[in-house]
DNA sequence: AAAGAGCCCAACCGCCACGAT
DNA sequence: TATCGTGGCGGTTGGGCTCTT
């Protein structure tokens, strides 16, 4: 019954050696990676289609940003954990040329004690002594209005995920580049300091997402019907939460404004067209523009994390 | 200088999702 | 519908390096 190995007996493990990344680069330089099974003994290697494929992605592939993290990428790395967990792969789908081996590794060594100094429980992104005196007085409330803010973002993220792993799939039979448009805002404000401003058209798609529409790049704010329609779609939909407070409209890049952010991205990308966040509008940092479907993959199989 | 402890990170492992058949 | 092959993901390991005693 047990599975098949997937690599056969006698092939090398262990460390790379110059020579072997010299034959898989070679290799992949002419002929690109079509199957992993495949390339080793094309390519002349001793090794399984899985460890070339891994030491391909995550040491070899030229576009790899390797050395230090920047402060910038530290601070981003602990947002998105605050808000997606041990999802590497979606992390690093945020920060461009780093890989989630990279990411999982320094957070592992660095910053999950960095945080545990500090006294932040880097699990749950909670001050570990304010594990249940959320009601305290002191900044007790504060920590705790900080805290129902990451667990209200995580919820959004989470359901922003696996719609776009949704409109990925629909956008495969209407736009197949589609996929690679699909931004979230609240991301992008992690990376940004600029104000982004969410434009609607009055001419929404409803009540499916479509892909496929040819709208043009309308400036015009929702409408109050289009509001309606909006907030309907989304809670029918269960991507909101009954009594949650919907805004639609414009939002800033701060920390402060992501829940909002969220909630105003994931209701535009509902209306599912994706023209309308031009870079000129929306600004999108490059690592955004980086999201692949099979990112979403694992997504959808995820739940809320928290 | 030597030994042990701790750290770092590349690589491996097992599982899962998905597409093809 | 079931099965198989493949690629991707997150958790874990272990060897080499650095630091401390």
């Amino acid at each position: 019954m047990g599975r098949s190995p997937c690599c056969e007996e006698g092939l090398k493990k262990g460390p790379w050696t110059p020579e072997e990344d010299q034959k898989l680069l070679a290799y992949i330089d002419r002929n690109g990676h079509g199957s992993w099974r495949a390339l080793p003994a094309k390519a002349g290697l001793q090794r399984c289609g899985k460890s070339c494929r891994l030491r391909w992605t995550n040491y070899l592939r030229p576009d790899i940003k390797r050395g230090k993290f920047s402060l910038q990428e530290e601070q981003t790395i602990i947002q998105l954990h605050a808000l997606l967990g041990n999802r590497w792969s979606a992390i690093a789908s945020h920060l461009p040329k780093r890989t989630d081996n990279e990411i999982k590794n320094f957070w592992n060594t660095h910053l999950k004690k960095r945080l545990a100094k500090m006294g932040i429980d880097p699990i749950t992104h909670k001050p570990s002594s304010d594990a249940v005196s959320a009601t305290g007085g002191g900044g007790g409330g504060t920590t705790a209005a900080a805290a129902a803010t990451l667990s209200h973002m995580a919820q959004w993220e989470s359901a922003r995920l696996e719609a776009e792993a949704r409109l990925a799939r629909e956008s495969k039979m209407h736009r197949p580049s589609a996929a690679a448009h699909f931004q979230s805002p609240a991301a992008a404000s992690f990376s940004t300091s600029t104000p982004i401003h969410l434009q609607g058209s009055s001419s929404c798609p409803l009540p499916t997402p479509r892909l496929d529409l040819e709208s043009p790049t309308s400036t015009l704010t929702f409408s109050e019907k289009t509001e309606s329609i909006v907030r309907r779609t989304a809670f029918s939909d269960g991507l909101a939460w009954p009594g949650e407070q919907l805004r639609i409209g414009s939002f800033s890049g701060s920390a402060g404004a992501a829940m909002g952010s969220l909630g105003d991205g994931f209701v535009e990308m509902l209306l599912g067209d994706f023209d309308r966040f031009p870079p000129a509008t929306a600004p999108i940092s490059p690592a955004m523009g980086e999201r692949t479907a099979t990112t979403t993959k694992k997504a959808r199989a995820i739940g809320p994390a928290y």
